[in-house]
DNA sequence: CGCCTTCTTGACAACCATCAAGATGCGTGG
DNA sequence: CCACGCATCTTGATGGTTGTCAAGAAGGCG
Protein backbone atom coordinates (compact mmCIF):
# COMPACT_ATOMS: atom_id res chain seq x y z
CA UNK A 1 0.00 0.00 0.00
CA UNK A 2 0.90 3.83 -0.53
CA UNK A 3 -0.13 6.47 0.79
CA UNK A 4 2.29 9.41 1.22
CA UNK A 5 1.62 12.52 -0.08
CA UNK A 6 4.94 12.84 -2.21
CA UNK A 7 3.77 8.82 -3.69
CA UNK A 8 0.34 10.64 -4.70
CA UNK A 9 1.70 13.79 -6.16
CA UNK A 10 4.07 11.40 -8.03
CA UNK A 11 1.10 9.43 -9.08
CA UNK A 12 -0.88 12.54 -10.24
CA UNK A 13 1.60 13.13 -12.43
CA UNK A 14 2.39 9.94 -14.57
CA UNK A 15 0.77 9.66 -18.23
CA UNK A 16 -2.26 6.82 -17.11
CA UNK A 17 -3.14 8.78 -13.84
CA UNK A 18 -2.80 12.26 -15.04
CA UNK A 19 -6.09 14.46 -14.64
CA UNK A 20 -8.09 12.61 -12.07
CA UNK A 21 -9.82 13.86 -9.40
CA UNK A 22 -8.36 13.74 -5.86
CA UNK A 23 -10.13 11.13 -4.46
CA UNK A 24 -9.54 8.63 -7.55
CA UNK A 25 -5.55 9.43 -7.16
CA UNK A 26 -6.21 8.62 -3.51
CA UNK A 27 -8.04 5.41 -4.43
CA UNK A 28 -5.43 4.77 -7.01
CA UNK A 29 -2.72 5.31 -4.17
CA UNK A 30 -4.34 3.00 -1.95
CA UNK A 31 -4.30 0.05 -4.01
CA UNK A 32 -0.64 0.69 -5.38
CA UNK A 33 2.74 -1.65 -4.15
CA UNK A 34 5.71 -0.38 -4.27
CA UNK A 35 8.57 -2.78 -5.82
CA UNK A 36 12.09 -1.61 -6.52
CA UNK A 37 14.26 -4.00 -9.18
CA UNK A 38 18.33 -3.97 -9.72
CA UNK A 39 20.40 -3.16 -12.72
CA UNK A 40 19.61 -6.16 -15.25
CA UNK A 41 16.94 -7.63 -13.46
CA UNK A 42 13.53 -8.81 -15.24
CA UNK A 43 10.41 -7.20 -14.21
CA UNK A 44 9.03 -10.52 -16.79
CA UNK A 45 9.81 -12.48 -19.25
CA UNK A 46 8.03 -12.90 -22.63
CA UNK A 47 4.96 -15.75 -22.15
CA UNK A 48 4.79 -14.72 -18.66
CA UNK A 49 1.02 -15.21 -17.55
CA UNK A 50 -0.20 -11.24 -17.45
CA UNK A 51 -0.60 -11.00 -13.45
CA UNK A 52 0.58 -6.85 -13.00
CA UNK A 53 1.05 -3.58 -14.54
CA UNK A 54 3.55 -1.54 -13.07
CA UNK A 55 4.75 2.81 -13.23
CA UNK A 56 8.27 3.30 -13.35
CA UNK A 57 8.97 6.03 -10.44
CA UNK A 58 12.92 6.51 -11.49
CA UNK A 59 15.13 4.39 -13.54
CA UNK A 60 14.81 2.61 -16.75
CA UNK A 61 13.38 -0.24 -18.43
CA UNK A 62 13.64 -1.79 -21.49
CA UNK A 63 10.95 -4.22 -23.45
CA UNK A 64 12.41 -6.60 -26.03
CA UNK A 65 10.81 -9.10 -28.01
CA UNK A 66 12.20 -12.13 -29.12
CA UNK A 67 11.75 -14.61 -31.94
CA UNK A 68 10.96 -18.07 -31.34
CA UNK A 69 14.85 -18.73 -32.82
CA UNK A 70 16.12 -16.32 -30.82
CA UNK A 71 16.25 -12.76 -32.87
CA UNK A 72 15.62 -9.90 -30.72
CA UNK A 73 14.87 -6.22 -31.28
CA UNK A 74 14.12 -3.57 -28.50
CA UNK A 75 10.16 -2.09 -28.46
CA UNK A 76 11.06 0.54 -25.86
CA UNK A 77 12.78 2.29 -23.03
CA UNK A 78 10.86 3.06 -20.49
CA UNK A 79 11.47 6.31 -17.80
CA UNK A 80 9.73 7.67 -15.18
CA UNK A 81 5.97 8.29 -15.14
CA UNK A 82 5.73 5.43 -18.28
CA UNK A 83 3.64 2.54 -17.83
CA UNK A 84 4.50 -0.86 -18.36
CA UNK A 85 2.94 -4.08 -18.86
CA UNK A 86 0.20 -2.83 -21.05
CA UNK A 87 -1.13 -6.12 -21.60
CA UNK A 88 -2.35 -6.18 -18.07
CA UNK A 89 -5.19 -3.65 -19.12
CA UNK A 90 -6.14 -4.73 -22.25
CA UNK A 91 -7.26 -8.43 -21.34
CA UNK A 92 -3.97 -10.26 -23.32
CA UNK A 93 -3.13 -13.41 -21.28
CA UNK A 94 0.64 -13.24 -21.40
CA UNK A 95 2.79 -10.46 -21.93
CA UNK A 96 3.94 -10.25 -25.65
CA UNK A 97 7.63 -8.95 -24.40
CA UNK A 98 10.51 -8.73 -21.74
CA UNK A 99 10.97 -6.29 -19.63
CA UNK A 100 14.28 -5.54 -17.40
CA UNK A 101 16.01 -2.89 -16.00
CA UNK A 102 18.57 -0.53 -17.28
CA UNK A 103 19.25 0.72 -14.05
CA UNK A 104 18.22 0.16 -10.27
CA UNK A 105 14.16 0.75 -11.12
CA UNK A 106 11.43 2.13 -8.22
CA UNK A 107 7.83 1.23 -9.53
CA UNK A 108 4.22 0.81 -8.32
CA UNK A 109 2.56 -2.15 -9.73
CA UNK A 110 -1.06 -3.28 -9.64
CA UNK A 111 -2.42 -6.65 -10.17
CA UNK A 112 -4.05 -6.78 -13.24
CA UNK A 113 -7.64 -7.28 -11.39
CA UNK A 114 -6.69 -4.05 -9.46
CA UNK A 115 -5.73 -1.58 -12.24
CA UNK A 116 -8.83 -3.51 -14.76
CA UNK A 117 -11.36 -2.17 -11.62
CA UNK A 118 -9.66 1.12 -11.76
CA UNK A 119 -10.01 1.36 -14.93
CA UNK A 120 -13.38 0.60 -14.98
CA UNK A 121 -14.67 3.11 -12.09
CA UNK A 122 -12.70 6.00 -13.66
CA UNK A 123 -13.22 6.17 -17.06
CA UNK A 124 -10.34 8.92 -17.24
CA UNK A 125 -7.61 6.06 -16.12
CA UNK A 126 -8.99 4.15 -19.48
CA UNK A 127 -9.14 7.32 -21.88
CA UNK A 128 -5.54 8.14 -20.93
CA UNK A 129 -4.43 4.59 -21.08
CA UNK A 130 -5.69 4.95 -24.62
CA UNK A 131 -4.00 8.11 -25.74
CA UNK A 132 -0.99 6.23 -24.23
CA UNK A 133 -1.81 2.97 -26.29
CA UNK A 134 -2.42 5.29 -29.67
CA UNK A 135 0.95 7.41 -29.27
CA UNK A 136 2.61 4.26 -28.89
CA UNK A 137 0.67 2.47 -31.37
CA UNK A 138 1.88 5.79 -33.83
CA UNK A 139 5.15 5.87 -32.94
CA UNK A 140 5.86 1.56 -33.92
CA UNK A 141 4.27 2.71 -37.00
CA UNK A 142 6.16 5.00 -37.76
CA UNK A 143 9.36 2.53 -36.90
CA UNK A 144 7.68 0.54 -39.46
CA UNK A 145 7.44 2.80 -42.38
CA UNK A 146 11.52 3.22 -41.51
CA UNK A 147 12.20 -0.01 -41.45
CA UNK A 148 10.77 -0.88 -44.82
CA UNK A 149 11.97 1.95 -46.92
CA UNK A 150 14.70 3.89 -45.71
CA UNK A 151 18.47 3.03 -45.24
CA UNK A 152 20.08 1.86 -42.35
CA UNK A 153 21.74 5.23 -41.90
CA UNK A 154 18.89 7.39 -42.17
CA UNK A 155 17.42 4.74 -39.21
CA UNK A 156 19.86 5.23 -37.23
CA UNK A 157 19.33 9.09 -37.22
CA UNK A 158 15.82 9.02 -36.97
CA UNK A 159 16.26 6.29 -33.91
CA UNK A 160 18.77 8.55 -32.14
CA UNK A 161 16.44 11.68 -32.12
CA UNK A 162 13.73 9.58 -31.25
CA UNK A 163 16.03 8.53 -28.36
CA UNK A 164 16.81 11.86 -27.44
CA UNK A 165 13.37 13.38 -27.29
CA UNK A 166 12.57 10.38 -25.33
CA UNK A 167 15.30 9.99 -23.11
CA UNK A 168 17.68 13.39 -23.65
CA UNK A 169 19.37 15.62 -21.45
CA UNK A 170 20.73 19.05 -22.41
CA UNK A 171 24.18 19.90 -21.45
CA UNK A 172 26.94 21.83 -22.42
CA UNK A 173 28.14 19.65 -25.29
CA UNK A 174 24.72 19.16 -26.60
CA UNK A 175 22.19 16.29 -25.87
CA UNK A 176 22.94 13.43 -23.94
CA UNK A 177 21.08 10.46 -23.97
CA UNK A 178 20.92 10.09 -20.14
CA UNK A 179 20.82 5.98 -19.88
CA UNK A 180 23.61 3.50 -20.68
CA UNK A 181 23.54 2.05 -24.42
CA UNK A 182 25.60 -0.25 -25.82
CA UNK A 183 26.15 -0.55 -29.70
CA UNK A 184 24.34 -3.88 -29.20
CA UNK A 185 21.45 -2.36 -27.76
CA UNK A 186 20.80 0.20 -30.18
CA UNK A 187 21.23 -2.36 -33.05
CA UNK A 188 18.19 -3.70 -31.67
CA UNK A 189 16.28 -0.51 -31.27
CA UNK A 190 17.06 0.61 -35.18
CA UNK A 191 16.41 -2.84 -36.93
CA UNK A 192 20.44 -3.47 -37.74
CA UNK A 193 23.57 -5.19 -36.22
CA UNK A 194 26.26 -3.40 -33.85
CA UNK A 195 28.57 -3.51 -36.76
CA UNK A 196 26.58 -1.23 -38.78
CA UNK A 197 25.99 0.97 -35.99
CA UNK A 198 29.35 1.37 -34.78
CA UNK A 199 30.67 2.59 -37.79
CA UNK A 200 28.29 4.64 -38.47
CA UNK A 201 28.54 6.62 -35.21
CA UNK A 202 32.37 6.08 -35.88
CA UNK A 203 31.84 8.65 -39.61
CA UNK A 204 29.48 10.96 -37.29
CA UNK A 205 31.79 11.34 -34.51
CA UNK A 206 34.24 12.44 -37.37
CA UNK A 207 32.08 14.88 -38.21
CA UNK A 208 31.38 15.89 -35.25
CA UNK A 209 27.73 15.26 -34.78
CA UNK A 210 27.94 12.82 -31.90
CA UNK A 211 30.36 11.38 -29.17
CA UNK A 212 30.04 8.87 -26.97
CA UNK A 213 31.83 8.06 -24.05
CA UNK A 214 31.44 4.72 -22.16
CA UNK A 215 27.85 3.87 -22.93
CA UNK A 216 26.71 7.64 -22.76
CA UNK A 217 26.01 8.81 -26.67
CA UNK A 218 25.82 12.69 -26.73
CA UNK A 219 24.21 14.41 -30.18
CA UNK A 220 26.70 17.77 -30.56
CA UNK A 221 25.01 18.98 -34.14
CA UNK A 222 21.31 18.17 -33.80
CA UNK A 223 20.80 19.81 -37.10
CA UNK A 224 22.93 17.68 -39.29
CA UNK A 225 21.18 14.39 -37.91
CA UNK A 226 18.24 16.08 -39.18
CA UNK A 227 20.02 16.50 -42.73
CA UNK A 228 20.87 13.11 -42.62
CA UNK A 229 17.06 11.86 -42.23
CA UNK A 230 15.98 14.32 -45.06
CA UNK A 231 18.43 13.84 -47.48
CA UNK A 232 17.23 12.35 -50.45
CA UNK A 233 20.56 11.61 -52.16
CA UNK B 1 -28.43 9.75 -36.82
CA UNK B 2 -29.19 6.13 -36.73
CA UNK B 3 -31.74 4.26 -34.80
CA UNK B 4 -33.10 0.97 -36.38
CA UNK B 5 -32.98 -2.36 -34.34
CA UNK B 6 -30.96 -3.55 -36.95
CA UNK B 7 -28.14 -0.74 -36.48
CA UNK B 8 -28.08 -1.46 -32.84
CA UNK B 9 -27.17 -4.81 -33.24
CA UNK B 10 -25.04 -4.48 -35.51
CA UNK B 11 -23.25 -1.96 -33.18
CA UNK B 12 -23.47 -3.99 -30.60
CA UNK B 13 -21.17 -6.60 -32.25
CA UNK B 14 -18.57 -3.93 -32.93
CA UNK B 15 -15.05 -4.62 -31.16
CA UNK B 16 -15.35 -0.59 -29.62
CA UNK B 17 -18.73 -0.98 -28.76
CA UNK B 18 -19.41 -4.76 -27.41
CA UNK B 19 -20.43 -5.17 -24.03
CA UNK B 20 -22.24 -2.28 -23.67
CA UNK B 21 -25.86 -1.98 -21.64
CA UNK B 22 -28.91 -1.26 -23.88
CA UNK B 23 -29.42 2.19 -23.01
CA UNK B 24 -25.93 2.47 -23.84
CA UNK B 25 -25.97 1.28 -26.99
CA UNK B 26 -28.84 3.26 -27.73
CA UNK B 27 -26.95 6.66 -26.80
CA UNK B 28 -24.12 5.78 -29.22
CA UNK B 29 -26.67 4.81 -31.93
CA UNK B 30 -28.18 8.04 -31.73
CA UNK B 31 -25.11 9.93 -32.02
CA UNK B 32 -24.46 7.91 -34.84
CA UNK B 33 -24.40 9.56 -38.70
CA UNK B 34 -24.39 6.50 -41.50
CA UNK B 35 -21.86 7.03 -44.35
CA UNK B 36 -20.93 5.72 -47.55
CA UNK B 37 -17.90 5.69 -49.56
CA UNK B 38 -17.08 4.38 -53.30
CA UNK B 39 -14.12 1.91 -53.58
CA UNK B 40 -11.06 4.15 -54.30
CA UNK B 41 -12.18 7.02 -52.58
CA UNK B 42 -10.49 8.44 -49.59
CA UNK B 43 -12.07 8.41 -46.13
CA UNK B 44 -9.27 10.71 -44.59
CA UNK B 45 -6.05 11.79 -45.60
CA UNK B 46 -2.79 11.55 -43.78
CA UNK B 47 -2.31 15.16 -41.94
CA UNK B 48 -5.89 16.11 -42.06
CA UNK B 49 -6.87 17.39 -39.20
CA UNK B 50 -8.72 14.61 -37.00
CA UNK B 51 -12.45 15.43 -36.96
CA UNK B 52 -14.08 11.43 -37.00
CA UNK B 53 -14.20 8.19 -35.65
CA UNK B 54 -15.69 5.73 -37.60
CA UNK B 55 -16.93 1.51 -37.74
CA UNK B 56 -17.21 -0.63 -40.96
CA UNK B 57 -20.21 -1.74 -41.29
CA UNK B 58 -19.40 -3.63 -44.45
CA UNK B 59 -16.89 -3.73 -46.82
CA UNK B 60 -13.13 -2.94 -46.67
CA UNK B 61 -10.62 -0.10 -46.15
CA UNK B 62 -6.96 -0.17 -46.50
CA UNK B 63 -4.78 2.46 -43.57
CA UNK B 64 -1.73 3.35 -45.60
CA UNK B 65 1.34 5.59 -44.36
CA UNK B 66 3.34 7.66 -46.67
CA UNK B 67 6.84 8.83 -45.72
CA UNK B 68 7.99 12.69 -46.95
CA UNK B 69 9.54 11.20 -50.12
CA UNK B 70 6.87 9.14 -51.13
CA UNK B 71 7.74 5.97 -49.74
CA UNK B 72 4.34 4.00 -48.81
CA UNK B 73 3.47 1.07 -46.36
CA UNK B 74 0.21 -0.32 -45.62
CA UNK B 75 -0.43 -0.29 -42.08
CA UNK B 76 -3.43 -2.21 -42.15
CA UNK B 77 -6.90 -3.50 -43.91
CA UNK B 78 -9.80 -3.10 -41.98
CA UNK B 79 -13.11 -5.28 -42.88
CA UNK B 80 -16.47 -5.13 -40.72
CA UNK B 81 -16.72 -4.11 -37.32
CA UNK B 82 -13.59 -2.49 -36.84
CA UNK B 83 -12.91 0.81 -36.37
CA UNK B 84 -10.92 3.35 -38.25
CA UNK B 85 -9.66 6.87 -36.74
CA UNK B 86 -7.82 5.52 -33.65
CA UNK B 87 -6.54 9.63 -33.54
CA UNK B 88 -10.00 10.38 -32.65
CA UNK B 89 -10.33 8.54 -29.46
CA UNK B 90 -6.66 9.48 -28.04
CA UNK B 91 -6.23 13.92 -29.22
CA UNK B 92 -4.03 13.15 -31.66
CA UNK B 93 -4.83 15.89 -33.37
CA UNK B 94 -3.82 14.90 -37.33
CA UNK B 95 -4.64 11.67 -38.77
CA UNK B 96 -1.30 9.75 -38.75
CA UNK B 97 -2.30 7.99 -42.13
CA UNK B 98 -4.49 7.97 -45.14
CA UNK B 99 -7.49 5.20 -45.57
CA UNK B 100 -8.85 4.38 -48.49
CA UNK B 101 -11.46 1.96 -49.75
CA UNK B 102 -10.88 -0.85 -51.29
CA UNK B 103 -14.19 -1.88 -51.51
CA UNK B 104 -17.59 -0.25 -51.72
CA UNK B 105 -17.93 0.46 -47.86
CA UNK B 106 -20.75 1.53 -45.46
CA UNK B 107 -19.31 3.30 -41.85
CA UNK B 108 -20.89 4.43 -38.91
CA UNK B 109 -19.25 7.93 -38.07
CA UNK B 110 -18.98 10.12 -34.91
CA UNK B 111 -17.12 13.69 -34.21
CA UNK B 112 -14.29 13.44 -32.25
CA UNK B 113 -15.98 15.58 -29.54
CA UNK B 114 -18.95 13.03 -29.90
CA UNK B 115 -16.73 9.78 -29.37
CA UNK B 116 -15.13 11.52 -26.74
CA UNK B 117 -17.68 12.05 -24.53
CA UNK B 118 -19.31 8.77 -25.07
CA UNK B 119 -16.06 7.02 -23.72
CA UNK B 120 -16.14 9.42 -20.54
CA UNK B 121 -19.64 8.46 -19.85
CA UNK B 122 -19.28 4.87 -20.93
CA UNK B 123 -15.88 3.72 -19.33
CA UNK B 124 -16.93 0.31 -21.01
CA UNK B 125 -16.46 1.69 -24.57
CA UNK B 126 -12.84 3.13 -23.47
CA UNK B 127 -11.74 0.02 -21.69
CA UNK B 128 -12.42 -1.75 -25.36
CA UNK B 129 -10.61 0.78 -27.56
CA UNK B 130 -7.69 -0.10 -24.90
CA UNK B 131 -8.23 -3.69 -26.19
CA UNK B 132 -8.32 -3.05 -29.63
CA UNK B 133 -5.27 -0.76 -29.59
CA UNK B 134 -3.27 -2.87 -27.68
CA UNK B 135 -4.19 -5.99 -29.94
CA UNK B 136 -3.11 -3.87 -33.08
CA UNK B 137 -0.41 -2.35 -31.11
CA UNK B 138 1.22 -6.04 -30.17
CA UNK B 139 0.65 -7.29 -33.93
CA UNK B 140 2.82 -4.01 -35.17
CA UNK B 141 5.54 -4.95 -32.64
CA UNK B 142 5.68 -8.39 -34.16
CA UNK B 143 5.74 -6.86 -37.24
CA UNK B 144 8.56 -4.85 -36.76
CA UNK B 145 10.22 -7.92 -35.27
CA UNK B 146 9.52 -9.87 -38.10
CA UNK B 147 10.81 -6.96 -40.46
CA UNK B 148 14.25 -6.69 -38.80
CA UNK B 149 15.29 -10.16 -38.46
CA UNK B 150 13.41 -12.07 -41.14
CA UNK B 151 13.92 -13.07 -44.63
CA UNK B 152 11.79 -11.91 -47.36
CA UNK B 153 9.97 -15.05 -47.89
CA UNK B 154 9.24 -15.69 -44.39
CA UNK B 155 7.60 -12.09 -44.12
CA UNK B 156 5.55 -12.73 -46.88
CA UNK B 157 4.39 -16.05 -45.46
CA UNK B 158 3.70 -14.72 -42.13
CA UNK B 159 2.18 -11.37 -43.81
CA UNK B 160 -0.07 -14.17 -46.12
CA UNK B 161 -0.85 -15.89 -42.62
CA UNK B 162 -2.42 -12.77 -40.70
CA UNK B 163 -4.48 -11.91 -43.63
CA UNK B 164 -5.98 -15.19 -43.87
CA UNK B 165 -6.63 -14.47 -39.97
CA UNK B 166 -7.87 -11.35 -40.47
CA UNK B 167 -10.03 -12.05 -43.76
CA UNK B 168 -9.93 -15.23 -44.74
CA UNK B 169 -12.95 -17.35 -46.14
CA UNK B 170 -12.87 -21.16 -46.06
CA UNK B 171 -13.57 -22.38 -49.03
CA UNK B 172 -13.58 -26.23 -50.98
CA UNK B 173 -10.11 -25.19 -52.50
CA UNK B 174 -8.78 -23.65 -48.84
CA UNK B 175 -8.43 -20.45 -47.29
CA UNK B 176 -9.41 -17.46 -49.71
CA UNK B 177 -8.34 -13.63 -48.78
CA UNK B 178 -12.12 -12.25 -49.19
CA UNK B 179 -10.54 -8.37 -50.22
CA UNK B 180 -8.67 -7.90 -54.04
CA UNK B 181 -4.80 -7.75 -53.07
CA UNK B 182 -2.65 -6.28 -55.94
CA UNK B 183 1.20 -7.59 -56.31
CA UNK B 184 1.89 -3.79 -55.13
CA UNK B 185 -0.44 -4.17 -52.23
CA UNK B 186 0.78 -6.94 -51.12
CA UNK B 187 4.47 -5.76 -50.92
CA UNK B 188 3.46 -2.51 -49.22
CA UNK B 189 2.20 -4.99 -46.19
CA UNK B 190 5.41 -6.78 -46.33
CA UNK B 191 7.46 -4.63 -46.80
CA UNK B 192 9.28 -5.37 -49.86
CA UNK B 193 8.75 -4.88 -53.37
CA UNK B 194 6.20 -6.52 -55.89
CA UNK B 195 8.53 -8.08 -57.81
CA UNK B 196 9.70 -10.18 -54.81
CA UNK B 197 5.72 -10.28 -54.16
CA UNK B 198 5.36 -11.97 -57.62
CA UNK B 199 8.88 -13.87 -57.87
CA UNK B 200 7.76 -15.67 -54.18
CA UNK B 201 4.45 -16.25 -55.03
CA UNK B 202 4.82 -17.75 -58.80
CA UNK B 203 7.23 -20.28 -56.56
CA UNK B 204 5.15 -21.08 -53.98
CA UNK B 205 2.35 -21.65 -57.19
CA UNK B 206 4.33 -24.57 -58.39
CA UNK B 207 4.68 -26.28 -55.37
CA UNK B 208 0.58 -25.58 -55.06
CA UNK B 209 0.96 -23.75 -51.36
CA UNK B 210 -0.99 -21.28 -52.90
CA UNK B 211 -2.92 -19.72 -56.46
CA UNK B 212 -4.26 -16.41 -57.34
CA UNK B 213 -6.98 -15.17 -59.53
CA UNK B 214 -7.32 -11.93 -60.55
CA UNK B 215 -6.42 -10.46 -57.38
CA UNK B 216 -7.65 -13.22 -54.77
CA UNK B 217 -5.67 -14.95 -53.27
CA UNK B 218 -6.13 -18.82 -52.08
CA UNK B 219 -4.08 -21.05 -49.40
CA UNK B 220 -4.22 -24.71 -50.45
CA UNK B 221 -1.53 -25.80 -47.56
CA UNK B 222 -1.53 -23.65 -44.83
CA UNK B 223 0.51 -26.18 -43.24
CA UNK B 224 3.49 -25.67 -45.81
CA UNK B 225 3.44 -22.28 -45.14
CA UNK B 226 3.96 -22.67 -41.32
CA UNK B 227 6.57 -24.94 -42.45
CA UNK B 228 8.10 -21.86 -44.30
CA UNK B 229 8.02 -19.51 -41.57
CA UNK B 230 9.68 -21.87 -39.10
CA UNK B 231 12.20 -23.10 -41.37
CA UNK B 232 15.77 -22.44 -39.39
CA UNK B 233 17.65 -23.25 -42.68
C1' DC C 1 47.41 -6.05 -13.34
C1' DG C 2 44.97 -9.28 -16.15
C1' DC C 3 40.88 -11.04 -18.08
C1' DC C 4 36.66 -10.49 -20.37
C1' DT C 5 33.30 -7.84 -22.49
C1' DT C 6 32.55 -4.43 -25.83
C1' DC C 7 33.95 -1.83 -29.67
C1' DT C 8 36.27 -1.01 -34.07
C1' DT C 9 37.65 -1.93 -38.63
C1' DG C 10 38.49 -4.75 -42.78
C1' DA C 11 37.20 -8.15 -46.32
C1' DC C 12 33.68 -10.63 -48.47
C1' DA C 13 29.40 -12.31 -50.06
C1' DA C 14 24.41 -12.74 -50.21
C1' DC C 15 20.11 -11.10 -50.35
C1' DC C 16 17.04 -8.50 -52.49
C1' DA C 17 16.03 -3.95 -54.75
C1' DT C 18 16.50 -1.95 -59.10
C1' DC C 19 16.38 -1.83 -64.01
C1' DA C 20 14.46 -3.81 -68.12
C1' DA C 21 11.41 -6.03 -71.29
C1' DG C 22 7.95 -9.01 -72.52
C1' DA C 23 3.39 -11.40 -71.29
C1' DT C 24 -1.11 -11.47 -69.60
C1' DG C 25 -5.58 -9.94 -68.78
C1' DC C 26 -9.23 -6.78 -67.98
C1' DG C 27 -12.04 -2.86 -69.19
C1' DT C 28 -13.65 0.19 -72.56
C1' DG C 29 -15.27 1.82 -76.71
C1' DG C 30 -16.24 1.15 -81.37
C1' DC D 1 -18.76 -8.97 -79.97
C1' DC D 2 -14.29 -8.00 -80.90
C1' DA D 3 -10.20 -5.36 -80.70
C1' DC D 4 -7.36 -2.15 -78.81
C1' DG D 5 -4.92 -0.12 -74.91
C1' DC D 6 -3.51 0.28 -70.38
C1' DA D 7 -2.57 -1.59 -66.01
C1' DT D 8 -0.69 -5.41 -63.78
C1' DC D 9 2.07 -9.31 -63.56
C1' DT D 10 6.09 -12.23 -64.64
C1' DT D 11 10.77 -13.21 -65.27
C1' DG D 12 15.68 -12.26 -66.22
C1' DA D 13 20.03 -9.76 -65.35
C1' DT D 14 22.72 -6.82 -62.51
C1' DG D 15 24.50 -4.26 -58.75
C1' DG D 16 24.40 -2.02 -54.20
C1' DT D 17 23.58 -2.07 -49.39
C1' DT D 18 24.31 -4.24 -45.47
C1' DG D 19 24.82 -8.52 -42.90
C1' DT D 20 28.36 -11.97 -41.84
C1' DC D 21 32.86 -13.58 -40.70
C1' DA D 22 37.22 -12.44 -38.67
C1' DA D 23 40.68 -10.47 -35.78
C1' DG D 24 42.66 -7.02 -33.28
C1' DA D 25 42.05 -2.83 -29.98
C1' DA D 26 40.18 -0.59 -26.12
C1' DG D 27 38.37 -0.20 -21.75
C1' DG D 28 36.33 -1.55 -17.29
C1' DC D 29 35.92 -4.55 -13.36
C1' DG D 30 37.50 -7.87 -10.24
Amino acid sequence: MVGGQTDLNILAGTEIFRSLPTEAIDEVGRSAVRRRIARKAVLYHQGDATDNFYVVIVGRLRATQTAPDGAQIALRYLGPGEMAGYAALSEIPAYPGTVSAVEDTHLFSWSTHTIRQLMGRHAQIAMNAVAVLGTRYQETQTRLRELSTETVERRIAHTLTRLAQQAGRRTAQGIEICFPLSRQDFAELAGTTLHTVSRTLSAWEKDGIVSSTHRYIVIHRPDLLEQIKEDVT
